[in-house]
DNA sequence: CGGGTCCTTGAGGGCAATCAACAAGTGTGG
DNA sequence: CCACACTTGTTGATTGCCCTCAAGGACCCG
């Protein structure tokens, strides 16, 4: 199968998620891809990468949802973050003897892998594009802070509103989302497994919220009724997923 | 005062911290001091980066302890990560209009700035080195994800037993700690606000911990009196806290 | 000695877990 | 077409982990 080496699909994906700081030059999105083996489509429920097993590729979702988690010794499962298109995924994981962490499709999907030598290239010929995945990737360690702050000092129904909320967002970013809804296979399980929730709980917290005219999830399609209510619910402040630009940044100093 | 460009305190720092996955090469650290202001001294408790200013350049301790929070609306404070010497901090505060966290010291350090436009400039006349810093804040992202599946899936005592042999590890790595013990002036407010627990609570998890024979803390030293034992009841493994050298990962493929 | 920080202890209560069913929807094969 | 299994959602009763509130003790330092 040939690289399709610039397909607008990818690249317009990749902008999208990286232009909110840098946006891509054409010839910068070539390289990217050039980087990559073909792409690949994905059956729903797939493992990507597994935890134990040895990683050697990073991979780059450009269609479809993933989650990446961790199974504990006794079975309970924590999900670390949900991927969305344009993130890197398994960059941790490729790191280590063995991957850290699994990664799985929720929905059908389309990656390619950029084995990690590939990457590393990278930094020599393309500096400047790699200056922008290294500030990608920052943003995925925001999110994990944030996502910590949640567990550890926000109830139950803040927890849960600040999750849709964050859902939301990254979605509209991408322009996945309209203005109040997002359509995800989002089950309730899920969401207990990334809140640190029992699954009966977080249907009651579900409840209420429905009840308050907040939120209402129905055929996997999460509307939020009622967003500034729910983002002073939650403490939700957009801020820290919307990064500034490259020259916002040197502005003063360049 | 000039800048001391590479004092064998400040250049063994540095390689303890990256080594295990990449040792610095005496030019490379002698380009990243360069990059540097001349560090300076910092009292115990002063705040290096405030949340909601403006904060233009990263951090690089260079010897004493620092911990990262932000404090909510309710005035509950929750600690995200502990700054050790060697570690990178406020990259990700920078990349936003105002810092998203503080940074705050706890005992006596050094550190030196490093200003953002620097930073950026090296990835372009310094691939190599910038490859290791990726890998060095990648890590930093590994620890948040941990720190994430203690406190969604665990109880507080394998939460707190779990917190002390990480950071235990982390002195060890760092020549900072002997083989049970290490010396912090770490309150029980800091280990609530760091694992989402009440103070009175992480008391008597940490009175059961001296009952069963497992930790001691005295006079500002923890001491971990069986390493085993605390790391079968905490689930901890520190795999995660040492990632693969960059030539273990192009053994297969370079 | 007074004030501050930190540690400790007790009583009581609430948030959320656990356990156990059952309902409702979905896909499969006989 | 229906029986069946399976997943997902829902509800109730009970339990318990951990919080909150409150007070007191130990220690350090000005």
């Amino acid at each position: 199968m040939a690289i399709e080496a610039a397909s607008p699909r990818r690249l317009a994906i990749l902008n999208q998620k990286l232009s909110p700081s840098l946006p891509l030059v054409a010839r910068e999105a070539s390289v990217l891809f050039d980087l990559t083996s073909a792409s690949r489509a994905v059956r729903p429920g797939q493992e990507i990468v597994s935890e134990g097993k040895r990683c050697n590729s990073i991979f780059l979702i450009t269609d479809g949802i993933a989650i990446r988690y961790r199974i504990l010794r006794d079975g309970q499962r924590h999900i670390l973050n949900v991927v969305l298109p344009g993130d890197f995924a398994g960059a941790v994981s490729c790191r280590f003897e063995s991957a850290l962490y699994s990664i799985k499709t929720l929905t059908q999907a389309t990656m390619s892998s950029i084995p990690l030598a590939n990457l590393i290239r990278l930094f020599d010929s393309h500096p400047r594009l790699a200056i922008k995945l290294f500030w990608a990737f920052s943003c995925e360690s925001t999110m994990l802070a944030e996502h910590l702050i949640a567990l550890g000092r926000r109830s139950a129904l803040e927890r849960v509103a600040h999750f849709l909320l964050e859902l939301l967002t990254r979605l509209q970013d991408l322009g996945l989302a309209d203005q109040h809804s997002f359509r995800l296979p989002l089950t309730q399980e899920m969401i207990s497994d990334a809140l640190g929730l029992s699954i009966p709980y977080v249907n009651r917290v579900l409840q209420q919220l429905r009840q308050d005219g907040l939120v209402t999830i129905k055929d996997r399609t999460v509307t939020v009724e009622n967003i500034e209510e729910l983002s002073a619910l939650a403490d939700f402040e957009h801020g820290y997923l919307r990064p500034l630009s490259i020259h916002e940044l040197l502005g003063e100093s360049a």
